[in-house]
DNA sequence: ACTAATAATGCAACTTAGTTGCAAATAAAA
DNA sequence: TTTTATTTGCAACTAAGTTGCATTATTAGT
């Protein structure tokens, strides 16, 4: 079931992912939503968001979950290919809009990828 | 710290992944072992072993943890840009000997990567 | 604007993966 | 065989994520 009502709860959420394209952890909006709203309530939301197609969500290198806003994934069929990146200094995490090309395995069908890239961010990495 | 015991334990743990590359959740590993060993005591002998360069271990796309025997990973540079596969009819998953080519990024710097691919394996692709 | 239908939320309790501290057991060195 | 250090088991814990159910709030219908 996806988003049927604009109640405050959605609009917060919403509101946060309409900054920009960075990822944030579950973990992350849980607590910065704590008096606000309920962590089962956002875990809710995020689903249905998902479900909508307004974003999109993915396992980070820690097996933490965490969603990100669309980029150029329509409402139908998210991109599944675009990597994302994780860096090992500031903990930041984004999609990148970038193609990998998967090579053709002549004996496996590939339906998907989750790709995460790890190293340093543009801000970390010219500050060192 | 890496082994420097070769107990019980240790020695059924390495002969599980003797047989093959296919990777093991930890989770399935526990299960498994529940009559032999303490839950502690597989993800204590795997740490120590992966630490060694025997096995790698990377996250599955719900987040678990999984394991497998390192194949073109030397003791000491462990091949990070090889994808591991998972089937998304049997639930196997395996570490594919492809390499997939990180495109440049001119103001990003990639240290390594962990590619999940899912679709089906070679044994589900042709029985369907 | 009022009411009915149903979607969304809060809460508490639960499940499960993974971790920690410490005492007891065991392998290897002396 | 004794000593020393590594390894294990156990129990208790932490933290992410889920579930059921009663209550609240949004929207559609009148």
């Amino acid at each position: 079931m996806s988003i049927k009502r604009k109640t405050k709860s959605v609009n917060r959420i919403l509101s946060i992912f309409e900054h920009g394209y960075e990822a944030l952890s579950v973990v992350e909006l849980v607590q910065q939503l704590k008096d606000e709203m309920n962590k089962t309530t956002v875990y809710r939301i995020l689903e249905r968001l998902e479900k909508e197609g307004t974003i999109h969500s993915f396992s980070g290198t820690n097996g933490l979950k965490w969603y990100a806003r669309c980029q150029n994934c329509t409402t139908h069929q998210h991109n599944d290919l675009h990597p994302h990146f994780e860096c090992n200094n500031c903990g930041k995490v984004e999609c990148l809009d970038v193609n990998i090309t998967i090579p053709k395995m002549n004996n496996r069908d590939i339906e998907s990828a989750n790709i995460m890239l790890k190293g340093q961010c543009t801000d970390c990495a010219f500050s060192n």
